[in-house]
DNA sequence: CAGCATCCGGCGGGATACTG
DNA sequence: CAGTATCCCGCCGGATGCTG
């Protein structure tokens, strides 16, 4: 028999720590990078999101703003007026996430014609 | 009246150009991105996967790697030994992914305490 | 070992109508 | 304008069993 038995690397490869999963559950969902790239330049009323965020429907941008509340990225400011009027804006957590939708974006753009040259076949 | 109607910034926020909406729907679901992590640093076999990436099916392994397969992210090399060895790994466009993995992975770890302490209200 | 086939429950998410 | 409520379909994805 042969001595080793797993050499080739560390037998927990990422363990994941279930830290990645939890946020890739949040942020890994259809429509909330999209709606924290959105909000890149600033504060956004609800109307103004659905029209930034393409073909996203009332109800899943209320849910998606709602999670991404919770969980402390964006914050929500409503002002007594009427007609109403509420904002949103990224919280400083939310804005440490910049980056990596920036770097996504950037990478989807640059890849995008290879990705679906290779779907093609 | 003020004069002006939209000077916040400028109209289309993102365009996403559906490029970065075609790039999520791949790798924004659930499995693609830890696959694609458990695959960091060298070759694993279907077996390997299942464990290293804990909590996903075989069904999904296999639908995620057929999938990251097609995009060209991953390669399948079947050998024809008996028992029969398939090991998939990483092409150089995946390659070109693993950094925003990383990155994804570290602010996961980085913030994973202040986005559950806001859940927790 | 690697992996397809099948069944099926849950929920993601769209459409529509109604409220403050 | 900024949501909430309800209905309902599709498909994601888990469990189990069978093949090369």
């Amino acid at each position: 028999m042969t001595g080793f038995t797993r050499v080739r690397s560390c037998p927990p490869p990422m363990d994941d720590g279930g830290a990645v999963r939890a946020v890739l559950d949040r942020i890994g969902d259809k429509w909330s990078l999209l709606v924290v790239g959105a909000l890149r330049e600033g504060p956004l009323r609800f109307g103004e999101l659905e029209k930034a965020v393409t073909g996203i429907s009332q109800r899943m941008l209320t849910l998606t703003l709602k999670h991404l509340a919770e969980d402390g990225l964006v914050s929500r400011t409503a002002y007594a007026e009427v007609p109403p009027r509420v904002e949103y804006e990224l919280t400083g957590l939310g804005r440490t996430l910049m980056p990596l939708v920036i770097a996504l974006a950037e990478w989807a753009l640059e890849h995008s014609d290879e990705i679906n040259a290779h779907r093609r076949r």
